[in-house]
DNA sequence: CGTGCGATTATCT
DNA sequence: GATAATCGCACGC
């Protein structure tokens, strides 16, 4: 089910379940937010111009972890999809904390300072992966694999109902609606975009 | 509650 | 040397 093409398999991740077991403390999230990132068709993606040295695991095997670090600051995680040596990945940008809420409170408190409210531990791609502990290390992790220390879990059944627009802090490609969420759910991160676009109201 | 801006560094040109 | 799939805080309404 992760084979086809990225667009169609983002929707079908929301309500998967990631965890975690970095430094044997295990935190599970369900995941109400994602994107989708192509290869060469994509000029949004970071796979836009062929394989390079951080972008390798995006042409790996379906459900490969490649993580990547962002703005100087975060990590951010994605699940590779489509067919092995085709580019392709799904950001997971937000879940909600279903195990370990105590760990994930733990990492996501700043020194000094005080935890954030339990839907804000894992709202956003870069507190997600903070949540879970996951970073540089974890990069070509196979997800599927139930001996890896960061596994995901597809939904039994599809999501009955997601909502859809355009991709968050990006400037090329822009217009296409491949940022997919749960509707009525806190622990999706708030739009960032400048236009202020609202998703629409899709099927399934 | 919404908008604006600086931090910080791996990666690629 | 420029850029970036972000976040948290400051400020104004």
């Amino acid at each position: 089910m992760l084979a086809g093409r990225v667009d169609e398999v983002a929707p079908r991740l929301l309500g998967a379940r990631i965890a975690s077991w970095v430094d044997t403390s295990p935190v599970a999230l369900r995941v109400v937010e994602v994107e989708a990132y192509g290869g060469e068709d994509d000029p949004a993606s970071h796979a836009c111009r062929g394989a390079t040295g951080r972008n390798l695991a995006m042409f790996a095997e379906p459900g490969t972890a490649y993580v990547y670090f962002s703005y100087g600051v975060h990590w951010c995680l994605n699940v590779t999809v489509g067919p092995a040596g085709r580019a392709g990945a799904v950001l997971l940008r937000a879940g909600e904390v279903v195990t370990g809420i105590e760990v994930a409170r733990d990492r996501r408190t700043p020194p000094s300072g005080r935890p954030p409210r339990d839907r804000d531990l894992a709202r956003g791609p870069g507190r997600l992966t903070q949540a879970l502990g996951v970073s540089r290390v974890h990069d070509g992790t196979d997800l599927l694999d139930g001996g890896s220390v960061v596994r995901l879990t597809l939904p039994d059944v599809a999501v009955a109902e997601y909502l859809c627009g355009p991709r968050v802090g990006i400037n090329r490609a822009a217009d296409r609606p491949w940022r997919f969420w749960l509707p009525d759910e806190p622990a999706v991160s708030a739009y960032r975009g400048g236009t202020g676009t609202r998703g629409e109201r899709s099927e399934r």
